[in-house]
DNA sequence: GTCTATAGGGGGATAGAC
DNA sequence: GTCTATCCCCCTATAGAC
């Protein structure tokens, strides 16, 4: 037996997150309308619910979907012979993968508060998954007497915030390629953890 | 003639910014209505109206007050002998001034883009200006041979949003005192621009 | 799976009494 | 200056036809 149900299912699903991500990252989650998702999409209000059941859980699966991804492309970074090296491919890695994201990205520091408790908890652990890692190279580079720093936690927090800053106005048709950009934070990076 | 009239007028306007500045803070300008803040203010919806035109320009008044202090206050610091010098100030500056305003910081950050666009063109400009403080000292870093760093502005809008970071995690109450969370910082900044 | 229609609730802002 | 009352609009989510 053919199913005959489901010919647009496989697609609108996928057309509705690409609309909500677009729009919740250009407007905010609060300001944005189940309806001007439905008409970016080409459909009408009440059709989206067969796709989530609610709003808060379309911002969910957004954010959830960024993080999975985000750890799983860590993960396959290989192992490093120092934590020099393991910090350069931080740095790279980091300021690549949020540098082609950039909605994502938005969304995932913006909307945080805009998360019921429950989502907020799943995702704070995800992010601090992601510090955690680079709070062990931090603390590698100390055993290996590579880095000097007087702790351990509020470096990695800095590095995070400093690389997340290139979002805020890199644009790839600008002065520098993201190559050349990677360089000087990697040299900035380097500098401010060397012993 | 005694004025009869503005018993309350020099209490209630700001009391309502207060009440907005929270609340927008918590939740996000467009998630807060002008009844929630009137609720807060103890005032019906109708009285904000005498305080504000609408809900914009009462975002627009705290994003504005808030940058307006805070070039205020960096003008106020004196001038130094060294890069280094001034640099270190304005680490340290930095990251009081924006942790004891961390409502004020999270708004300005955050709601850049529920400003018309007159209004973000004014936020955005007095920003810009803040920033060439800092790059300016780059510069100066690097013509006294103090600094050795390939670029201006990248080094100066790195350092910013490492600094202000700190308001992401940091707690009086916590394990650190902002003076020491400041010497971490500053020792990071001096070695990462460093010659 | 999508539509139309609607329930049920807030929203920003204004008018006019006091 | 503040209140009550209201205009007119939009919101999320659901029901039921097709």
């Amino acid at each position: 037996m053919a199913r005959t149900q489901g010919s647009h299912s496989d697609i609108t699903g996928p057309r509705i997150r690409a609309a909500a991500l677009q729009l919740f990252a250009r407007h905010g989650y609060a300001a944005v309308s189940m309806r001007q998702i439905a008409k970016e999409v080409g459909v009408q209000a009440g059709a989206l619910y067969n796709y989530t059941p609610d709003k808060q859980s379309l911002l969910f699966r957004l954010m959830r979907t960024h993080m999975d991804e985000l750890l799983s492309a860590r993960a396959a970074r290989g192992d490093f012979a120092t934590a020099v090296e393991a910090l350069e491919d931080f740095t790279r890695f980091h300021i690549r993968f949020h540098s082609e994201r950039p909605e994502e990205v938005f969304i995932a520091y913006m909307e945080l508060r805009n998360l019921s408790p429950d989502n907020f908890a799943t995702i704070e652990a995800l992010r601090r998954q992601y510090e955690d890692e680079l709070e062990a190279i931090v603390q590698r580079g100390i055993s290996e007497g590579a880095f000097a720093v007087s702790d351990t936690k509020i470096p990695a927090m800095a590095v995070i915030a400093m690389l997340t800053g290139v979002n805020t106005w890199f644009s790839s048709g600008g002065r520098l390629s993201l190559d050349e950009v990677e360089t000087i934070y990697w040299n900035m990076v380097r500098k401010a953890v060397a012993a």
